[in-house]
DNA sequence: ACGGATTTCGACAACGATGTCAACGCAGTG
DNA sequence: CACTGCGTTGACATCGTTGTCGAAATCCGT
């Protein structure tokens, strides 16, 4: 159906298109593509009639149709394969990426995967279709070999947060192991020997380098662990609240806790103070959430950054996108123990020193 | 360039078309789209010689391509302009967003606003450009009627946790005024007339109705508000704090806080702990947030639902998308107050009742 | 006034995919 | 045997845009 003139006046209840601009302008439909992109060479005149046109019929480029026809074929948009948007790491590592992207002029798109495998593969696909000029991945399934072919399409791929396994790619991640043991190195410096370990799914990478940091960090002080007093696989709060409500009614319990995630630590609180014994027992918790410091105790834990580790994912990613080459390399980033309170309750073994 | 066989076995570093998969499966592009669509009428034989093509070449559709063409032109893709993605409130909206989209195959861009008004608008553009099927705002600017092109050429605009000016759209709110009223209530009937106000920027569509809220509360009760005991302009935990202090330390001052944002109940907070004044001075919060139920005294809150928000939004979305008509309405929210402690702290003026 | 350089402009094809439609092959019918 | 009808198939145009390239108009210096 050819566009006339009498159509496009009337057809203010459908988009305009850059014909309709440069009908109306006089023009052909390259002209006023270059006065749109604000090309050179084109005579004041034309110029002046084509963005009276694109005022008039409120024309906004059809970026997609742009980015298809264009040679580098970029669409200015990347996907974050996230574990759940809503959640604070997540939401921060989203932020950060979308901070550095914005000052490129690059959208985020975003979805959640809760921990499903298919749901990954299946976002994956969904951005990928999608024409994303590159992909953030927190894996949840247990193999990323299906990411080879895009990644030697071209498409820049960096996983954050977790390795990636059966495929070589930039990766960015928490120093899971070192902070682990430093928060048992906390613990026993304060006089704790009887460290309980509470983590999250023992399928989750980082979950099990914490648990190995955990157990190098006794071994070095010549502690051997107690099998009873390691429980995995606490993936809510509640999970991890009847964990340490159990493990502290027990005989024997632990004078100290290392929880090794973000909920866990909250049910392993809330155990303590349905017990009364969150003055008594001590605990450090992995990665850091708000009000930490207003509890009480306050919580020590070994915070991580989720938004240092986005702004570094950003930064491989635009590098790539830029033409850079490099072997595929794993950026640590650094976790900071911080005292607050919960960590320093002294245990039954002071230090002799 | 015209695709010759040997190309397409050398082509693994590019992204496989449709053309190249029909050459290797000697069929027309045609009849191979129609079986990467799984139509009817292609012969098996064909069929299979597709499928290991598209095997083969590992090749994936480009779903912008596709849209251009079809005639719906449905991207499968929803904006959403946030405050701010990392923050509570907005992300929880966002996972509501993508909870209903994910049933549709649709994804979800997002972008924050921090609101700077021109952000609001560089972000409906940057996804309107993308031919986003529709969009869901949290307004930041004071007037949204550059969006009315948008709606009349038939793109949804549900408006949510603040009203739109200047045009007419869809709009989910939480019952800010009603909410308000029910925190001075509780307070009042906790025996305080003296209730300091700490809000959010009063640009803030929603901090105005809390603000109206709180007084058309105070003066069911015949209470004459203090002028000098309402304070605006508080974006940030720090500056909540201040000014927490400073009434505090002031001479008379409230026996009661209703503080009107998050950031700035948690500031408040810390206010009132510094002055070890937790326990004395009672305090209501609007918006609920984590581990509120944990601090000392456990913090009464207005709860908003930023989640039920989302879910009502994309149901409005999805209904205009699948051709509903309806005038323009707007949703209202209900709140929920949570006593936990803070608010029940009692005061000077005990109901005789 | 002339030739050549420069500027301005539009026709055309193409990006990757699909709607339209006509042509083809083959069976069944009169 | 000619004809109809159905199921397959591909040629072609098109979605909105831009790269390529040559034509036309304009400019300059001599």
């Amino acid at each position: 159906m050819p566009h006339h003139a009498e159509e496009i006046a009337a057809a203010v209840t459908t988009r305009a298109t850059l014909r309709d601009v440069a009908m109306l302008a006089g023009v052909s439909p390259k002209t006023a593509s270059r006065v749109v992109n604000g090309e050179t060479g084109v005579s004041p005149a034309k110029v002046n009639a084509v963005q009276r046109a694109v005022a008039q019929l409120n024309y906004r480029p059809n970026f997609t149709a742009s980015a298809l026809r264009r040679s580098t074929g970029r669409t200015a948009a990347i996907g974050a394969v996230l574990e759940n948007v809503a959640n604070p790491f997540s939401s921060a590592l989203h932020r950060a990426l979308e901070d550095v992207a914005r000052s490129r002029d690059v959208m985020i798109f975003a979805g959640s995967v809760d921990e499903d495998p298919a749901r990954e593969k299946i976002l994956v696909q969904a951005f990928t279709a999608r024409q994303a000029d590159a992909l953030v991945v927190v894996p949840a399934s247990d193999n990323q070999a299906y990411l080879a072919h895009e990644i030697t399409a071209g498409t820049p791929v960096i996983f954050v947060d977790r390795p990636p396994v059966g495929v070589l790619a930039d990766a960015v991640l928490a120093d899971n192991r070192a902070g682990a043991a430093a928060a048992v190195h906390h613990l026993v410096a304060h006089g704790h020997r009887d460290i309980g370990y509470l983590g999250d799914l023992s399928t989750i990478a980082t979950a099990a380098e914490r648990l190995q940091g955990y157990k190098e960090a006794l071994s070095d002080h010549g502690i051997r662990p107690q099998p009873d007093h390691i429980v995995h696989d606490l993936h809510t709060e509640d999970a991890a609240r009847a964990a340490a409500l159990r493990l502290t009614t027990g005989r024997r319990p632990p004078t100290a806790y290392f929880t090794a995630q973000n909920l866990v630590t909250i049910g392993a609180i809330r155990a303590l103070r349905e017990l009364h014994q969150h003055e008594q027992i001590a605990l450090v918790g992995f990665d850091d959430f708000p009000l930490a410091d207003l509890l009480q105790p306050a919580v020590t834990v070994v915070a991580q950054d989720p938004f240092r580790m986005g702004l570094v994912a950003a930064d491989l990613i635009f590098r790539r996108l830029d033409g850079q080459r490099w072997e595929p390399t794993t950026h640590l980033v650094p976790t900071r123990l911080i005292p607050r309170g919960s960590g320093e309750i002294t245990g039954p073994h002071p230090r002799q020193s």
